[in-house]
RNA sequence: CGCGGGGUGGAGCAGUUCGGUAGCUCGUCGGGCUCAUAACCCGAAGGUCGGAGGUUCAAAUCCUCCUCCCGCAACCA
């Protein structure tokens, strides 16, 4: 009979920076699934890869002197080395440079356009470059980009566009047909949400750069993001090509593993494009959530905490990185990462309770038995709750995996490990090693325990791939005794299994003297730069960066006028938009002003302020603002607006 | 009235579906043990379960109102 298939995926990395410890959780998350799957006897399909193309990395290439694909390439194989190094266990790694994928996502692209589903269009918009985004008038703040706050210019370029706006009713009905298609829960209504609120078209193709995959019919085309990246979980399985045997045998996904961030693409595009190829759909979408900063920031750059993957491996080994990961954070929420909880999970967890617990059971075989067990062993009912609770394990961790709880999955095993060391106490094998006639009964003590070290160490496998081998090294146990039947099973463990007390498993971290050290680690760059902040909160702010020197000419396009506000009401569906209705001095006019958390519409009505009166109209909330009235950021979350009260309205301002 | 999630001992969380001794991990304090990585085991202290009102014999749990935090969306001209 054919094995089961599983196909899990992680999202391909954007290889425009390093990778960082984000990245390496959904990696880890994916492959303690993917190891999991493999215990079980599936045939398993596990893809990771990188998303190569876009304007971005054509911009950094060129700062760097070098050709997007050198720029990728040293990039992506400190991906691939990181991927190693925490052991990750892909089956596949997809670039979407590979010539396989370029050329399926070409043939994609000619089938849905001959289909109807994508057509010519033209695009316009305020275009943020480094975002590679397109923003419409309103989404503009301060007349810069809403993401990063840089400069954008106007754009206009032809473009394909494909017809999601088709399949908003049948996304719907989808997530209706399918309740467990977006995973958490809550992210459904989210999208849901989105839907309802219209989808439009969705441009597919750029020509304002080059570096991405020409479409071949219009190679002045590029294809752009969606189309490139998201096909890749079906061009990785030879979708496309001449040998599509894996995606037959593989597609559709059980899951694509995702940034909650991303989940709408995978929700909405992803699916949507499926069903204009007549392709199967993913099984389910998995939005994990983000590792955190101690004060809730998203981690990004360095605060105060060392994030470097690679340092914290260095330091702690892979399998603490990648057991403090899968435990402290229940997969689906957003989870904070401090060194304190990285280092106080290893003390208590993996030194205290896992390599004690192995240390004194394999210390105590030693020095009673020289490592060998004595085949005559005596049962006693202290036993009986520790091997019930063993031979239950693995199906509380198959539970916990089919929902992809991995931090349940580990607390369940970590009941197992803290009642064996109970265990200890209760049966207190140092006293029966002082008396002759106990010694049946120390063999059966000594045996427990390492029946439960054994089941214990093939469930967490998938989990510390490195740690998992070497606690069976030490109970001497045998393969045929490492299986996933065998982890039900009680008795596996030959009795003439030579054990060996080894190396400790993970030596305690002394807190304070390690906390120092990591912060001695830290970039002096970030350090430098939270004194400069913390001066700059001190000190009266600087003339604001990035502002250039303007001549008089300039500031005199700009006409200032007092005006007096008539009235004053919020705006409806906007937290902080108040609708101000002004006497300019020539007639009445509405202006929509983002002062609602500060003011209420009854301490305006009646005052003057400063107008900018001739600020071209725009649309807000429904609301047409016509100019803007001047206040300022008087500290952190604080704003005043310029009272001129007694000046009559009409005066003008220079 | 946009949609949704959340506010539980010092910290981080479970419990809320189907009301009835408020539980877990870490931390603190006391005790036990000495096989073990100063680890392990037991016990204790510590919570008006965001606030107010209501239903009920009984509310963290059900209802109403309020408040704060966080996502998504939407605007801070």
């Amino acid at each position: 009979m054919e094995k089961k298939t599983f196909y899990i995926t992680t999202p391909i990395y954007y290889p425009s920076g390093q990778a960082h410890i984000g990245h390496s959780y959904c990696t880890v998350a994916s492959d303690a699934i993917a190891r999991y799957k493999r215990l079980q006897g599936y045939d398993v399909m596990f893809l990771t890869g990188t998303d190569e193309h876009g304007q971005k990395i054509e911009i950094k290439a060129a700062e760097a002197g070098v050709t997007p694909k050198e720029y990728v390439d040293k990039i992506v194989a400190d991906f691939q080395a990181l991927w190693k190094l925490l052991n990750i266990s892909n089956d596949r790694f997809i670039r979407t440079t590979d010539g396989y994928h370029v050329k399926a996502v070409q043939k994609i692209f000619r089938a849905l356009y001959d289909k109807g589903e994508i057509y010519k269009g033209k695009y316009e918009g305020w275009y943020c470059t480094p975002c590679e985004s397109f923003w419409t008038e309103t989404q503009l703040k301060d007349g810069k980009c809403p993401d990063c706050g840089r400069e954008v210019k106007w754009a206009e370029e032809e473009a394909y566009f494909f017809r999601l706006s088709h399949y908003a009713d049948r996304l719907l009905q989808l997530y209706e047909d399918q309740p467990e298609f977006i995973q958490p829960e809550s992210r459904k209504n989210e999208m849901i949400n989105f839907i309802k609120q219209g989808l439009g078209d969705l441009c597919v193709s750029r020509t304002s750069f080059t570096w991405g995959i020409p479409v071949d019919f219009d190679p002045k085309h590029v294809v752009y993001v969606w189309l490139d990246a998201l096909t890749n979980y079906i061009t990785a399985l030879g979708y496309g090509s001449d040998n599509e045997a894996d995606y037959q045998k593989y597609w559709p996904a059980d899951v694509h593993f995702v940034g909650k961030e991303i989940v709408r693409f995978h929700t909405i595009i992803w699916p949507a494009m499926l069903m204009a190829l007549d392709l199967p759909l993913p099984k389910q979408v998995y939005g994990h959530g983000w590792l955190l900063f101690g004060d809730g920031t998203k981690m990004s750059k360095s605060k105060g905490n060392v994030v470097d993957p690679v340092v914290l491996c260095q330091r702690y080994g892979v399998d603490a990185i990648r057991y403090f990961l899968l435990r402290e954070i229940p997969f689906g929420s957003d989870g904070v990462f401090t060194n304190e909880a990285l280092i106080s999970r290893i003390n208590s967890d993996l030194a205290n309770d896992l390599g004690n617990l192995l240390s004194r059971t394999t210390a105590m075989a030693q020095k009673y038995f020289g490592g060998t067990l004595p085949a005559e062993r005596e049962a006693d009912p202290l036993d009986e709750e520790l091997i019930s609770l063993a031979t239950a394990l693995r199906g509380k961790c198959d539970e916990a995996i089919r929902g992809y709880q991995f931090s349940t999955a580990l607390s369940e095993i970590w009941r197992v490990v803290s009642r064996a060391n109970k265990y200890i106490d209760e049966t207190m094998p140092w006293a029966l090693g002082k008396d002759e006639s106990k010694r049946a009964r120390l063999a059966a003590v000594l045996y427990n325990l390492c029946e439960t070290l054994r089941i214990v160490s093939i469930l967490l496998c998938p989990f510390l791939p490195n740690t998992s081998p070497r606690i069976q090294r030490q109970i001497g146990a045998p393969a045929e005794a490492l299986t996933y039947e065998a982890a039900a099973q009680w008795g596996r463990l030959p009795a003439s299994a030579a054990i060996t007390k080894g190396e400790t498993l993970f030596p305690r971290i002394d807190v304070d003297k390690e906390i120092e050290e990591l912060n001695a680690l830290l970039p002096k760059t970030s350090q430098e730069a939270e004194k400069e902040a913390a001066q700059a909160g001190k000190s009266q702010p600087a003339a604001p960066e990035g502002v250039a020197q303007i001549g008089i000419e300039d500031f005199s396009k700009v006409e200032l006028r007092v005006a007096k506000i008539t009235a004053c009401e919020p705006v409806k569906r906007a937290k902080k938009l108040l609708k101000l209705t002004l006497d300019d001095g020539e007639g009445v006019r509405t202006v929509a002003s983002g002062i609602a958390p500060w003011y209420r519409p009854e301490d305006l009505t009646g005052r003057s302020i400063v107008l900018v009166a001739n600020l071209k109209p725009a649309k807000l909330c429904g609301i047409e603002s016509q100019g803007m009235i001047l206040a300022a950021d008087a500290g952190e979350n604080d704003v005043k607006v310029l009272f001129v009260d007694g000046i009559p309205a009409g005066s003008r301002i220079h």
